[in-house]
DNA sequence: CAAATTCCTACAAAAATACTCGGAATTCGT
DNA sequence: ACGAATTCCGAGTATTTTTGTAGGAATTTG
């Protein structure tokens, strides 16, 4: 029931960048070295979001990674999916085109992984990029300091 | 985010076991069969539902397993949790001892993480075996059939 | 033109997963 | 008491997935 480091990288440097929204591109070097990631990794990782069309990539000097859209409108749940697929704690119940075993009719556990994925997606797909820029700047205000 | 098939394969196996409850030990290779499942392979997740404490076995002929508590009491999150270790899509946020990452505190991603977790745990700790058992037993009465 | 940077593809190391194998211990039925 | 059935145990292996590394081509800025 694990997430790979993937979601876990990608969701920290997509929130990089939400961070510096409006501000110009920001280059991958300075993401990595902010958030502790391989840079050549990250760069695999954020092609992924590149692709998906979350963020938008600047060539040449000066340039960078940006969201190509506002926090608001980027909600976690796509950046999750961009990066790890289509969400599913197994695959016959595979958001988009799930793969059918040959015992559905008498899989008993089937209902259990609807409702884990649903469980799942409606939380991932509740919050935004936005959200979390929010909270970051409520604990930078000395707000409530979780453990 | 996935399950390996040790949650998957187990859980199989115990509502294959939850829904003889009370006829006497089921030979673990009768299960393999029904649920199409390497024997020696499931021998091994058993044996993790066995020190979990929720299953016993019986030795030698005429031997198998069963519950080792009614369907009733026994939830889906017990079965996953002896299967696949504590519940946390990342590591920072495992159930009983998180692993704490060098950022907490500017971590942003983290609250994402733990409102899954909570999700995905409160989905599996709300449905018992019993709740699957009754489920089965609806579609074997020509109920509604899913996809 | 030089420096900075994205973009692309292929390869490689490490870890986790999914098994296989062989045999010891135990119990039942006869 | 014996043989068949079965759990129990630990070691080994194959496959897949994850997590990277390497090198360089393409693009843009100054």
């Amino acid at each position: 029931m694990r997430l790979s480091t993937r979601g876990h990288y990608g969701l920290k440097a997509i929130m990089d960048l939400a961070l510096r929204y409006g501000q110009g591109p920001v280059a991958l070097r300075s993401v990595a070295e902010r958030q502790g990631i391989s840079e050549h990794y990250l760069e695999q990782l954020i092609a992924l979001l590149r692709q998906a069309g979350l963020v938008k990539g600047v060539r040449g000097a000066q340039g960078g990674y940006m969201l190509a859209r506002e926090p608001e409108k980027i909600k976690v749940g796509e950046v999750i999916r961009a990066l790890e697929g289509p969400i599913a704690p197994v695959s016959c119940v595979k958001e988009g085109d799930p793969v059918a075993c040959d015992r559905v009719t008498y899989c008993r556990a089937r209902t259990v992984w609807l409702r884990v994925r649903d469980a799942v997606a409606s939380t991932l797909d509740s919050i935004s990029l936005a959200d979390l820029c929010r909270e970051a700047e409520d604990v930078r205000k000395g707000g409530h300091n979780a453990t």
